[in-house]
RNA sequence: GCCGGCAUAGCUCAGUAGGUAGAGCAGCUGAUUUGUAAUCAGAAGGUCGUGGGUUCGAUUCCUAUUGCCGGCACCA
C-alpha cells in the first residue's frame, strides 16, 4: 500500500504496488503522454519501475534536463539498433550519452561512410515511427554473457564480464535489438522525435591505443526542433569564429608544410603577440618576478637528470655536435633551476621568483595538430618560484588575484577552478603532501572561489590548481595553473641556506597563466571573432581620404596620431569611400576616420565605429581622448 | 601515432563518366576624383600537393608519400 509523495507535496494512496507510470497516468493522460522516466527517491528509473512501499516520485518529462539525457541515450540505442538492422554483422559496444548528444561505437569490417550515415539516420527515423515499446528485464551475469555470446556480440560479452560482483544486470528491448544497459529509458522508440547524425570517427576499444579502432557514430538528439536548430546554428557560428580562418582573413599568420605545427607571425599577427607578451612582462615586473632567458638547445645530461628524457625523449627534438647530443628544451623548468643555482642562496632571497618567455618545441605527434592551438612550437610563458613550504600559500594566493586580474582585462570572466591532489604513484612525504593541499585549497577557499576537487589527478611531484577559461561559446579552455613541485629542484641540486646555517632544498612553484601564447591568441581570436577590444586591435584606426584633394590632411592626421602611440595607416587609394569602407570594416578595426572637404575646412575628422554606427565629426583631440580613455578601461 | 575525409589561380570555390582546366574576388593596366559595407573596362594569372604506376593519353583511375580537417589515443 505505498504512498507516493509529489514534488508539490501532495501524496496519493495505492492499494497494490504501480509502476511510476500508472502514476502518471493517475494524475493526468497528459503527463502521462509527455513522461518519459521517474525519479523515485532521487533516483532516475524507468517509467514501468514498480513502486512497492512509501516514495517521493517526480515525473521527469522532456522538459525537464533529465528527460533530454534519457532520450538522447536512448536515442544511442536506436542508433544501435538501425545499424544491425543495417549491417547485422556489426557488433555493438558502447553508447553513451555526452554534451549535446551522445554516440555509439561500433566494430564492423570497414569504416562507415557518409553515406552509410545518411541511410543509418533514415532507419532510425523509421524505427522511432514504428513505436516500438522499449522493455527492460533483469537477467543474472550469466544470462547476459551467454545471451551476448550467444549473438556472436563479444564485446558486450566482454564488458560484462568484467563489471564485477554477481549483481543482476538489465537488458533493454525494442523489437529485435536488445542492449546491456543500466537505464533508464525512454518508454518506446516514438518518444525520440529530434535527432541528427554528425560524424563519423575512429575511437580505440575501451579508449587505449593498444586496442582494435572501432567505429564511432556522433549524434545529436532534443526534444524540440527549435533546439537542434539553434544547436547547430550555433556549431556555425563557432566556425565563424575559427582562429584559422580569420588568422588568414586578417592577415596574422599562416603554417605550411615545410615547417608543420610551427607558426609564421605575420606583421599584425606579430603585433598582437607583442602586445600580450608587453602586457604580461608588465605584470610581472609588477608583481615581483624576474625575467631572464636561457638556451633553446640544452645538453641531453641535464635533460636526464630532470627525469624528462626517460619519459618524454621520443616527443623531443634532438641534434648533436662535435660528439655531443643536445635536446631543444620543451619546457623552461630545468633550465631555471640552473639560474636559481648560480651562487649561494639564503632564505632571505626566497620567495625567489624566475619568468620567461621561453620559445620551446615539442615533437606533437602528428594527428595532434591543430591550427595553433596546439603546435610543436610555441611561447611558454611561465615563471617558477623559489619558495619554502611556510610561503606556499601566500605565493599561491597572490598567484590567483594575479591570474584573475590577467583573465578580467582579456575580456574573460568566467573561470572555472580545479584542485588536484595526491595521486597513488608519488614522491614527497605524506606530511609535505598534506602541507601542500592544505595550502592550495585554504588559498582558493580566502578567496571565496567555487571550485571542483579532483581527487588522485596531482602530478606524481606535487598537487595543482588549473584554471579554465569559459570563452563567449561556452568552450572552457584550460590556460592556468599552479603546481607545487616536491620533486625536481632536489632532483637538479636545488638548496639555499636557512636560518639555521642548514642547506635546505626550496619548493618549486611551476606557474603559469596564459600557457602556450600560440594557443592563448588563438582563443582570444575566436573569443572575440577577430574583433579585437581597442588595445589589443593591431591596426586601431585607418584615415580615409573621400578624393585626392584630402591625400595631405589625411597623412597629417595619420601622423598625429602614430605620435601619439595609436596603430594607424592611411588608405588614400583613388577608390570610393564605400569601397573601402567595406574593406576595413571586414578586417574589423575599431575606428574608421573619414577626412573630405567639409572635414579639411573645419578641422575636423569624420567618425565611424566598428558596428557601423556614424559618430559624426570631432576634432582631433576629441578622438584622441576618446581613444585614450577606451586604452584606460582596457589593460593598458 | 591510429581511423576517416580533403588537397584545383593569391583567396573562396566550380569542373573533367581519362583527351593537359573555369568563375567571383584580390593583384596588374587604364578610365573614373568619388561622403559611410563592392565604379567601369582590359590584359594577365594554374606542372590541378609531391613521387611512382596503368594508359596512345592522367588533374581525373591505382599506389606511395606530405600536409590539412574531424575524431581517438597523447599532452612534462
Amino acid at each position: 500500500m505505498p504512498v507516493i509523495r509529489l514534488p508539490d507535496g501532495s501524496e496519493r494512496k495505492f492499494e497494490t504496488p504501480v509502476t511510476v507510470g500508472e502514476v502518471a497516468s493517475s494524475i493526468g493522460a497528459g503527463l502521462l503522454r509527455a513522461a518519459i522516466a521517474g525519479k523515485v527517491n532521487g533516483i532516475l528509473v524507468d517509467l514501468s519501475h514498480v513502486i512497492d512501499q512509501d516514495a517521493d516520485l517526480a515525473i521527469v518529462t522532456e522538459k525537464d534536463a533529465e528527460g533530454l539525457e534519457v532520450i538522447r541515450h536512448s536515442c544511442a540505442h536506436l542508433l544501435a539498433h538501425a545499424v544491425k538492422e543495417l549491417f547485422p554483422e556489426a557488433q555493438v559496444t558502447i553508447g553513451p550519452v555526452i554534451d549535446n548528444g551522445f554516440y555509439y561505437d561500433f566494430s564492423f569490417k570497414r569504416p562507415f561512410t557518409p553515406e552509410d550515415l545518411a541511410s543509418i539516420e533514415k532507419r532510425m527515423n523509421e524505427i522511432a515511427k514504428r513505436d516500438i515499446p522499449v522493455v527492460r528485464r533483469e537477467v543474472s551475469r550469466e544470462e547476459a554473457i551467454a545471451y551476448f555470446r550467444n549473438l556472436g556480440e563479444h564485446y558486450k560479452a566482454e564488458i560484462i564480464e568484467s563489471i564485477p560482483g554477481e549483481q543482476a544486470l538489465s537488458l533493454y528491448e525494442q523489437g529485435n535489438f536488445t542492449d546491456l544497459c543500466r537505464g533508464p529509458h525512454v518508454p518506446s522508440t516514438a518518444k525520440i522525435k529530434v535527432f541528427r547524425l554528425m560524424k563519423v570517427a575512429g575511437a580505440y576499444w575501451r579508449g587505449d591505443s593498444k586496442n582494435e579502432m572501432l567505429q564511432r557514430v556522433y549524434g545529436t538528439a532534443w526534444t524540440k526542433k527549435e533546439d537542434q536548430e539553434a544547436y547547430l546554428h550555433r556549431l556555425e557560428e563557432a566556425e565563424k569564429r575559427d582562429h584559422r580562418k580569420i588568422g588568414k582573413a586578417l592577415d596574422l599568420f599562416h603554417t605550411q608544410e615545410e615547417a608543420p605545427g610551427m607558426v609564421f607571425w605575420h606583421p599584425k599577427g606579430w603585433t598582437l603577440y607583442q602586445i600580450v607578451e608587453q602586457y604580461m612582462r608588465r605584470v610581472f615586473r609588477e608583481n615581483g618576478y624576474n625575467e631572464i632567458r636561457t638556451p633553446q638547445l640544452v645538453d641531453r645530461s641535464l635533460w636526464e637528470k630532470s627525469g624528462h628524457w626517460d619519459k618524454f625523449q621520443d616527443m623531443m627534438f634532438t641534434t648533436s655536435s662535435e660528439s655531443r647530443d643536445y635536446a631543444v628544451k620543451p619546457m623552461n623548468c630545468p633550465c631555471h633551476i640552473q639560474v636559481f643555482n648560480q651562487g649561494l642562496k639564503s632564505y632571505r632571497d626566497l620567495p625567489f621568483r624566475l619568468a620567461e618567455f621561453g620559445s620551446c618545441h615539442r615533437n606533437e605527434p602528428s594527428g595532434t595538430l591543430a591550427g595553433i592551438m596546439r603546435v610543436r612550437n610555441f611561447t611558454q610563458y611561465d615563471a617558477h618560484i623559489f619558495c619554502t613550504e611556510d610561503q606556499i600559500q601566500s605565493e599561491v594566493s597572490n598567484f590567483i588575484d594575479l591570474l584573475m586580474k590577467v583573465y578580467a582585462d582579456f575580456g574573460f570572466e568566467d573561470v572555472l577552478v580545479k584542485l588536484s591532489t595526491r595521486p597513488a604513484n608519488r614522491v614527497g612525504s605524506d606530511a609535505d603532501w598534506d602541507k601542500a593541499e592544505a595550502a592550495l585549497q585554504t588559498a582558493l577557499d580566502a578567496r571565496g572561489m567555487a571550485w571542483e576537487l579532483q581527487p588522485g589527478e596531482g602530478a606524481f611531484y606535487g598537487p595543482k590548481i588549473e584554471f579554465s577559461l569559459r570563452d563567449c561559446l561556452e568552450r572552457d579552455w584550460q590556460c592556468g595553473t599552479i603546481q607545487v613541485d616536491f620533486s625536481m629542484p632536489g632532483r637538479l641540486n636545488a638548496t639555499y641556506v636557512a636560518e639555521d646555517n642548514t642547506r635546505q632544498t626550496p619548493v618549486m612553484l611551476h606557474r603559469a597563466i596564459l600557457g602556450s601564447l600560440e594557443r592563448f591568441i588563438g582563443i582570444l581570436i575566436e573569443h572575440h571573432a577577430g574583433a579585437f577590444p581597442l588595445w589589443l586591435a593591431p591596426q586601431q584606426a585607418v584615415v580615409m581620404n573621400i578624393s585626392d584633394s584630402q591625400a595631405e590632411y589625411a597623412k597629417n592626421i595619420t601622423e598625429s596620431l602614430r605620435q601619439k602611440g595609436f596603430r594607424v595607416e592611411s588608405d588614400l587609394r583613388n577608390e570610393k569611400i564605400t569601397y573601402k569602407i567595406r574593406e576595413h570594416s571586414l578586417q574589423r578595426l575599431p575606428y574608421q576616420i573619414i577626412v573630405g572637404d567639409k572635414e579639411v575646412a573645419e578641422g575636423k575628422v569624420a567618425l565611424r565605429n566598428r558596428t557601423g554606427e556614424n559618430l559624426g565629426q570631432m576634432s582631433l583631440e576629441e578622438f584622441v581622448a576618446r581613444l585614450s580613455a577606451e586604452m584606460a578601461g582596457g589593460a593598458v
